[in-house]
DNA sequence: CTGCAGGGGTAAA
DNA sequence: TTTACCCCTGCA
């Protein structure tokens, strides 16, 4: 554990707003100065921009340069994609002006999973309110600057808490879930190293779906924010199917589409890029 | 001030 | 295919 710098300079695709606010993490939080300070794994990091150029400070377990590179996404090519997909139709070409600047986290595996089980049926502030409990209760701290911050507990850590305690916290219905999910990855009944060596989707999202909690939006989500990372999902939740529906096929009535008819069309339509298709789209209905 | 709908879904009927 | 679910917030 140690304090550490790493500034980019002429970074492309990189606003901090767009990153933060698009839905994908739950734990990143706006400073007084704009700046954003966040916990992933080990570290706590703020991050600010000035201009084209974009520093990172903070504290950070290993190599803060590696560190960022893998969690920012730092090494994949947004400008090329972003070309790509505005070339398919107009809807794409608008929203992708509107959140230029959207980069997808690769945020650990275990916290993914357990942070899109609570989000189900949910809302954003109550969501990361029930996040920074849990970690505050079960996880590790770490201070900074003054500050108390708290890290994701480990299957292990998580473990210890029983249904009531999460029902105290807060969790309402998902004390349940969290609960049995906890319990098949920490006892190994489920191994998510050996999830990550699987190559297919299909087959991830077979495994996904046997943890209680975990649907098929949820674990598109976690396909697709964690560092699994596949870009050909493309989770439908009530917005997305809202705003399928409505630019694709003027239909007001959101009824109208089913879901896996929509994932079926996005996947179609925006072939291995449908996940991030997804996010420029919901962010910038979302926000306008 | 009280009452009520609805929220980045899932599981059970 | 439909419905309840915990809790919190916004708004009649």
């Amino acid at each position: 554990m140690r304090e550490q710098k790493y500034v980019v300079n002429n970074i492309d695709s990189f606003e901090l707003k767009d990153i933060f606010e698009c839905g994908q993490c739950f734990r990143w939080n706006k400073e007084l100065d704009g700046s954003y300070t966040g916990i992933f794994k080990n570290n706590v990091i703020n991050v600010k921009k000035e201009n084209n150029k974009v520093i990172f400070e903070g504290i950070c377990k290993d190599n803060i340069k590696e560190e960022i590179e893998e969690y920012f996404d730092l090494k994949r090519n947004y400008k090329k994609i972003k070309e790509e997909l505005s070339k398919i139709d107009n809807n794409m070409k608008i929203s992708i002006e509107y959140g230029q600047g959207i980069r997808l986290l690769n945020q650990d595996l275990w916290e993914t999973i357990i942070s899109f089980i609570i989000s189900a049926n949910n809302n954003i502030p109550r969501i990361k309110g029930i996040i920074e409990k849990l970690s505050k209760t079960y996880g590790k701290k770490i201070e900074w600057k003054g500050k108390e911050y708290y890290t994701f507990p480990t299957p292990k850590e998580l473990s210890k808490a029983t249904v009531k305690d999460l029902r105290s916290l807060g969790l309402g219905f998902r004390d349940q879930r969290v609960y049995e999910t906890t319990k098949l990855v920490f006892t190994n009944q489920i191994d998510l190293n050996k999830l990550k060596e699987e190559k297919e989707s299909k087959k991830i999202k077979e495994t996904l779906l046997k943890m209680p909690g975990v649907g098929p939006k949820v674990a598109d989500c976690i396909l697709l924010f964690s560092t699994l990372k596949y870009l050909n999902v493309f989770p439908v939740d009530v917005w997305v199917r809202r705003v399928m529906n409505e630019l694709y096929f003027n239909l007001p009535d959101e009824t109208k589409l089913k879901r896996q008819q929509i994932e079926n069309l996005a996947v179609q339509k925006y072939g291995n890029l449908a996940g991030l298709a997804q996010q420029y789209l919901f962010y910038w209905k979302r926000e306008a």
